[in-house]
DNA sequence: GGGGCCCATGGACATCCCCTACGTGCGCGG
DNA sequence: CCGCGCACGTAGGGGATGTCCATGGGCCCC
C-alpha cells in the first residue's frame, strides 16, 4: 500500500518543477539542491500510487495525472499562503476577533458600510456582528465577551463611550386609535395599551416611565413594535426614521400629551479600554 | 527570526486538538504519542511567532489567535482533503482531463446536461468543452488532442463513431429575397449570393456543393449566417432547429429549388480506442 | 488526602531529508 | 564526429528532525 501523507514540501516542489520546467531550475527556485527536488517528486509519487512526471522523453514533462494534481496542489498552497498573510497581519498587531453588538434601533448602514471596507481590505480579523435591542445589548455585550457596543441604554459596566448622532423618537398611535386626536393626559393614557421593546428598561428615562399602564405589551423588536402600532393595538414610542413615511401619509400620528409626545435616543459607542487596529478603524468610521 | 516553514502535521495537529480539546486526546486521534503533539503545537507557534494555545490556566485552551488560525488551517487541510479524494478517484481509473470539442450546429442542452452532471458528481476529471464549427471541430480536436468530438463533417482521422439523431436543415432566403418565391433551378441560384459556414466541406454531401456560386460569403457560425439570411444578403442552407420560428412566421421561406431544399445533417459522436470512465459516462449521456 | 487526568520536560533513537559526488543520456556547435 | 553543456538519476553519508518512553508536577473530584 501507498504511504498517504502529503507534505507542503512535496506540493511546493510540484509546483516549482511545473512552473520552471525543470529539476534543476526548480531547485534553484526553492533554493536547495537538485536532488532534494528529485527526492520529493519520488516520494510525493510513491503516495499518490502515480506518476506525476513524465520520464519516457530524455526530457522530463509532467504528466496529465500531474497537471490534475498540480491543479489541486495549487489550492493547497493558495491556502497556505491566505494562512500566511493572516499570520502576518496578526503578528503586525490586528486582533484576530472582534465582535460587535448593536442596538437594533440605531441606522444599520454606518455600522454595515464599515464593516464591509474592512473585510474588503482582507483584514485578518474575524468580525461578527450581532443585533439586539435595549437592555439585551449589554446582556450579548458582556455574555459574549464583545469588543464594541452600540447600545441606548447606559450599561452598568464601566466602559469609555463615544457619542453618536441622537435619534429622535415620538409617542405614537394608529390614526383610529383613540389618542391619535385631541389632547391626552397621563390618566387617559393609562387607559390603554402600551407598547415596549423587551420590556423597556427605566435607564432610559422615557417620560411615560411614570405611566404604569394598565396593560404592557413586551415585543422583540421595533419593527413588530411598529407593526403593532399600525394594527392599532396600542400605542409606543417609535424611532422617527422608522415612521416617517407612516407619519408622512397621516397613518400614524403623534399623540398630544401633557407630558411630552418627543424624545430623543442617544446612542452610544463603548468599548473597553484599548481597542485592536480593527476596533479602532470601526470606532473611527462609525463615530 | 521566526522560523517561516509550515507543515501540514502542525495543522492537523492543530485541527486535532481544537476539536478533541486535549493535547491527549488529540495525540489518540492522530494516533500517535501526546509528546508528538506538544511538539508540533511548540514549533507551529514558533513558526508563527505567536503562542495559539493559552497555557495561563492549568488547562490549556486555543488561544483567541489561535482560533483565528485555526480557521485558516481548516481552509488548507479541505484543500488537501479535496487532492486526495481527486487523487483517489484517478487512481481508480478516471481519466484527469477530458477534452471535447463539437459542432455549434448540434443542439448543445444534452451535452451540456451530462457534463453538468458529472461536475455535480465531484469527478476528479477536468473537462473542457470547445464549440467550433464544420471542419473547425476536426482541426482542433487534433490540434489539442481531445478525446471526444461531435462533428457533422466525417473526419480523416480513423475513429470510432456513434450516430447522434439527425439534424434537418433548409436551403433558405428571406422572403424578400428573390428566391423566396416561384420554382428556380440551378443556374438562378448560382446568380445569387450563397452563404456558408467556413467554407463548407465537399464532405458533408449537400446538394449544393456543385453550384459554384457567383459569390460565395464564408461565415464563423450558424448564428451569423441566420443573421446574414435574415438582412436579405443570400441564401443558404440552416438547421430547422434554428429558423423553426422564423419560417413559422413567414420571415424565411425555403427555396423551390429543382434538385432539393432539404437535407439532414448526421452529427456523429467520435472517440479513440478505448475511452476512460469519464468519456464513456458521457458517451452514454448523449447518444 | 489520594487517585485520575493532563501538561510538560529530558533523553534516547530511528528515520527522514538534504547534500556531495558521480554517472548517464541527449542535443548542439566547432 | 566528438567534446561540451545541460539535465536527470543513483549511492551513500551525516545532521537534523520527529517520535517515543519515562518521569515529574499541577489541578479537580471523589
Amino acid at each position: 500500500m501507498h504511504r498517504v501523507d502529503i507534505t507542503l514540501d512535496q506540493l511546493r516542489a510540484l509546483e516549482a518543477l511545473a512552473r520552471t520546467g525543470t529539476f534543476a531550475a526548480a531547485a534553484a527556485a526553492l533554493g536547495r539542491g537538485h536532488t532534494s527536488v528529485l527526492y520529493l517528486i519520488r516520494t510525493l509519487e510513491d503516495a499518490l500510487g502515480f506518476a506525476v512526471v513524465d520520464r519516457s522523453g530524455y526530457r522530463t514533462t509532467l504528466s496529465a495525472h500531474g497537471r490534475r494534481v498540480l491543479a489541486s496542489a495549487r489550492e493547497v498552497l493558495a491556502a497556505e499562503a491566505e494562512l500566511h498573510a493572516a499570520v502576518h497581519e496578526l503578528r503586525a498587531g490586528w486582533e484576530p476577533t472582534l465582535r460587535v453588538v448593536f442596538d437594533g434601533i440605531v441606522p444599520i448602514e454606518p455600522l454595515l458600510r464599515a464593516v464591509g471596507q474592512l473585510a474588503r481590505e482582507r483584514v485578518p480579523t474575524q468580525i461578527d456582528v450581532r443585533a439586539e435591542f435595549l437592555a439585551g445589548v449589554e446582556d450579548t455585550f458582556v455574555r459574549s465577551a464583545a469588543d464594541l457596543m452600540i447600545a441606548v441604554v447606559p450599561p452598568a459596566v464601566a466602559l469609555t463611550a463615544v457619542p453618536l448622532p441622537a435619534l429622535p423618537a415620538s409617542l405614537v398611535a394608529h390614526r383610529d386609535h383613540p389618542l391619535a386626536h385631541g389632547r391626552h393626559d397621563t390618566k387617559a393614557l393609562r387607559r390603554h395599551l402600551l407598547l415596549t421593546v423587551r420590556g423597556s428598561d427605566p435607564r432610559l428615562e422615557l417620560p411615560t416611565a411614570a405611566i404604569e399602564a394598565h396593560a404592557t405589551v413586551h415585543l422583540n423588536d421595533f419593527g413588530a413594535k411598529r407593526a403593532a402600532v399600525l394594527a392599532g393595538i396600542g400605542y409606543g414610542w417609535l424611532p422617527d426614521a422608522l415612521i416617517a413615511d407612516d407619519l408622512a401619509r397621516g397613518r400614524v400620528r403623534r399623540i398630544a400629551w401633557t407630558r411630552a409626545s418627543r424624545h430623543r435616543f442617544v446612542p452610544r459607542l463603548y468599548h473597553r479600554g484599548h481597542p485592536g487596529p480593527a476596533a479602532r478603524r470601526l470606532i473611527a468610521a462609525i463615530a
